[in-house]
DNA sequence: GGACCTTTGAAGTCA
DNA sequence: TGACTTCAAAGGTCC
């Protein structure tokens, strides 16, 4: 089981946070992919019944108790979190994310002719963006400063001391272009020496050990014991990253003019309209405004205003959590789940990529995972102070707590889903993984998960569900009724009952109280928004990854089955 | 317009 | 410490 752990005492990521699941029987689940799919789509279709509608009520009390220090920008987070999720998977997946046609990495292969940063062919912003945003400490650490020293930014403007200007860097800061020269992976640049200048004399020097990110808590040392995301964009050997000097500083924000075509990429959520704008409350502590809040990219109308997305950032004051493993895979995978399937409600989609999760290998999961490790780990850099239970209450309704007391009646109208009227009644026996299953191979319990009855060499039907080791077939078991074709208020019904009923031995209790999350925030709507068809490397991906879509695309019919 | 659905995982709260 | 709750993304659906 590989440690995710990049070096031990990483407080932000789990060491066994990675999935056992299903180690064994990944040659005989490739060899079922297309009965999978289908299956897919029929569990899908079950699964769409309505499991349980849990109100639940809870107090917003309390919720400016806690507040992180730092005003960070959700987008600017949001678009590293991108970069660093195609640069780890890039670097990481060997074969699974083969993209063939892509070979040099779209970072860099890309041809942004609208953007004046990338005109000389220098690294992309997305490439520095990623470089610093997810890897400050791995950064060559004089380039901050001689960034601060060159680059009037008003946050860095705003720095005096040089000390902490690293650490203070805007984590997007990494999007100027630095030099006009051609970026080479292998062969840096001699600018891009990690020199930094003296901000008095503006004389380049060595940057002396107290200027290495005096702010993030992670020591260098301990940053580097990371696998680097971009390694493959990084020196193997000797230095930990590509110095980027400050000598093509000019915007905080270059990413702002990536070109739309690197949307599938880097997801640009980002306006071509953000202006570097300093937060007013982004002081850090230090009188310093923190990375994470200097020039926090709020996003404005050509008119000046700040775009929808920014005033409700502002508004809601909330910053987003980390995405967890899932989530990362979530989002990479769903463009290409959407492109293959005529479904489209997110709902469905999700279900297949549980599905999907479960049936990664462990190497491919614990690319996920260690991702996630680190998108803590820099979330944590970013808002040092913020708190998952900074965002508690913070949507804008809560979910509604009717718990096992709520009737079925009161939850089938609505949410019941024409498409499991259509559903094979063995499917739905023969339903997906649930998070019970991923509990039990959850990445706590490695051990457990190998030892798990998934292990064993699957079944025909375990091949074709390769979540076999998983608590939703029992749920049908128990409540066959649930997806039994029958009239759309049944389906719904019974869901109810499912979940108040269905007890998983699930620590989580997910299962016993599903989840009834409110709509994300406006920003998250944004970011759904802006979610771009699959990319060229997506669709390369297409035919080498996991075989799952080798069939033809998917088509659940849902509603239109009806 | 906004809640809901659905997934898993992380982190929080509570007994 | 275990059980439970909340939130993270996403976008169609429904009220």
């Amino acid at each position: 089981m590989p440690q995710l752990n990049g070096g031990g005492g990483d407080e932000l990521g789990a060491n066994d946070e990675l999935i056992s699941f299903k180690d064994e029987g990944e040659q005989e689940e490739k060899i079922s992919e297309n009965v999978s799919a289908e299956r897919d789509l029929d569990d899908v279709k079950s699964s769409l019944v309505n499991e349980s509608e849990n109100n639940s009520s809870s107090s917003d009390s309390e919720q400016n108790e806690r507040r992180p220090q730092p005003r960070a920008d959700l987008e600017s987070y949001e678009k590293a979190r991108e970069y660093f999720t195609e640069a780890l998977r890039r670097q990481q997946d060997g074969g699974f994310f083969k993209s063939p046609h892509y070979p040099g990495y779209p970072f860099l292969m890309i041809p942004d002719l609208t953007n004046p940063y990338l005109s000389s062919g220098a690294l992309s912003p997305s490439a520095r963006t990623y470089l610093q945003m997810k890897w400050p400490l791995l950064d060559v650490p004089g380039t901050a400063v001689l960034r601060d020293s060159r680059s009037p930014t008003p946050g860095q403007l705003s720095n005096k001391v040089p000390v902490v200007q690293h650490a203070h860097m805007h984590p997007l800061t990494p999007l100027i272009t630095y030099s006009n020269e051609h970026f080479s992976p292998g062969t840096p640049p001699a600018h891009l020496s990690p020199e930094i200048l003296d901000p008095k004399t503006g004389i380049p020097r060595t940057p002396h050990p107290s200027e290495l990110s005096p702010y993030y808590p992670l020591s260098p040392g301990a940053m580097g014991q990371i696998p680097h995301p971009l390694g493959w964009l990084v020196p193997q050997q000797g230095q930990p990253m590509y110095p980027i000097t400050a000598g093509g500083f000019r915007h905080p924000y270059p990413a702002l003019a990536m070109n739309a075509s690197m949307s599938s990429l880097v997801s640009s959520h980002f306006s071509p309209h953000i202006v570097p704008h300093h937060h007013h409350h982004g002081l850090h502590q230090t009188g310093i405004p923190h990375p994470a809040i200097v020039s926090a990219a709020i996003k404005q109308e050509p008119n000046g205003e700040l775009s929808p997305a920014a005033n409700s950032f502002l508004e809601t004051d909330r910053y987003p959590k980390p995405l967890n493993a899932f989530m990362l895979y979530m989002k990479e995978m769903r463009a290409k789940v959407v492109a293959e399937c005529t479904l489209k409600e997110s709902a469905a989609i999700n279900q297949i990529l549980g599905r999907r999760w479960h049936s990664l290998s462990r190497e491919e999961q614990a690319k996920y995972y260690e991702l996630a490790r680190k998108e803590r780990q820099l979330h944590s850099q970013l808002y040092p102070g913020w708190s998952a239970r900074d965002n508690y209450g913070k949507r804008k309704k809560r979910k509604r707590d009717n718990k096992t007391d709520s009737t079925p009646e009161d939850f089938s109208a609505r949410h019941k889903k024409p498409c499991v009227q259509y559903l094979p009644q063995e499917k739905m026996i023969d339903s997906p993984a649930s998070s019970h299953g991923s509990m039990l191979d959850s990445p706590a319990t490695p051990s457990a998960a190998l030892a798990s009855p998934a292990a064993p060499a699957p079944t025909h039907s375990e091949q074709a569900q390769p979540l076999s080791l998983t608590t939703k077939p029992d749920r049908h078991h128990h409540f066959p009724l649930l997806s039994k074709p029958s009239s759309s208020s049944s389906s719904s019904s019974s869901s109810s009952a499912s979940s108040s009923s269905y007890q998983p031995t699930s620590a989580s209790g997910r299962q016993s109280t599903p989840p009834l999350l409110s709509r994300p925030l406006p920003l998250a709507s944004l970011h759904a928004s802006l979610l771009s068809p699959p990319s060229p490397f997506h669709q390369a991906a297409l035919h080498s990854h996991h075989a799952l879509f080798q069939s033809q695309p998917l088509s659940l019919v849902t509603k239109s089955a009806d």
